[in-house]
DNA sequence: GACAAAAAACCGTCCAGACGGTATACTAAA
DNA sequence: TTTAGTATACCGTCTGGACGGTTTTTTGTC
């Protein structure tokens, strides 16, 4: 119980190191300190570096898999339904969860194995999306646009002004309904 | 003229072991031997791996730049010019040129300062795209999605089929010429 | 064109520091 | 007294880069 709010403590302060000073500043000591432990007390809880990043990367995705799942199935209209529940998920993930981008960008530098999970749930989700009674193109280029958006999120390339972004997000979801 | 050939071949090796084994294995070391030199002579062209990073992304964005410009201006048709060539040549640069990604991803990871110049480009493009004589939220809309598709490449996120990827493709061009 | 001198390109070794991880000791609660 | 959790000390390895040297290319002069 202690163990599991560590763990969250320790993930968080790794998150949040990649995100403010890069991944090579991410080191057990570094993680540690922010996280106010010690090296020892963080290797308990993560017996690797590896096991850390894989932790970080698992567990976003757990939430993120979660989320677009239940969103497409309490929506109440069939056609455009994933694409429209991945749009609004992936956008939320983009613009408040820094944690999934940490792991994404762990991931891709430690291992890229690592980044099996993701890869897999979004040959899945692509799948729905394609099979969403949309023209496949079409959301494709729904599912690419909002993903573009996360991009120029992680990156900074010319992420959008606040107002702009909202525009966006309300064409993608109303052209997710359908011709 | 010795000194350019051998620049290029070291960012070629280097973006080619970032890309096949990761960004923590791109040592000087491994560098050197990928280009067939030694780490002395890595050093001489390059005096500091920093260095040799942002050389890897100066490089890359040069060509980048100078390509969309020229798209956009050898354009005959006015409204959706820059639209156009963004989505052409960051389509190009998604499917066949690994070194900007290379780039891009050791830019991050290094420092994230050095992401500067891609994200003073991105900015003018995000502008002209924005002034096209498009509907903006649309045309973003498409700047995104090409961008989504690069991001889809970089990382192994459902990369799209080669035939989906051409549709899209043709999709977004004829989306660009309005509505 | 010959040839010395200077500059450019390149090599291999060495080292200080940092890092991941192990071993072990400590502490508090049950 | 056991055990989960944390702390401290330590080790072997690797890495960036400094450095002193060597080879190759270019340049200037006759």
């Amino acid at each position: 119980m202690a163990s599991s709010n560590t763990k969250q403590a320790i993930m968080n302060a790794a998150a949040q190191i990649i995100h403010q000073d890069g991944i090579l500043e991410m080191t057990l000591e570094s993680v540690a300190k922010q996280a106010d432990l010690s090296k020892g007390g963080l290797l308990y809880h993560f017996p690797s570096k590896e096991d850390l990043v894989k932790g970080l990367v698992d567990h976003q995705m757990q939430v993120y898999m979660e989320n677009i799942k239940a969103g497409a199935e309490n929506d109440t209209t069939n056609k455009g339904k994933w694409t429209r529940s991945f749009i609004q998920e992936t956008f939320r993930q983009s613009t408040s969860n820094k944690e999934l981008d940490a792991g994404l960008l762990a991931a891709i530098a430690y291992d890229p194995n690592l980044l099996n999970p993701i890869q897999e749930a979004y040959q899945h989700w692509q799948q729905q999306i394609e099979e969403d009674e949309l023209d496949p193109v079409k959301a494709t280029i729904l599912r690419l646009a909002v993903d573009g958006l996360w991009f120029s999120e992680i990156f900074g390339l010319a992420p959008l002004a606040k107002e702009l972004k909202e525009e966006v997000l309300h064409e993608l979801i109303t052209l997710s309904k359908g011709e």
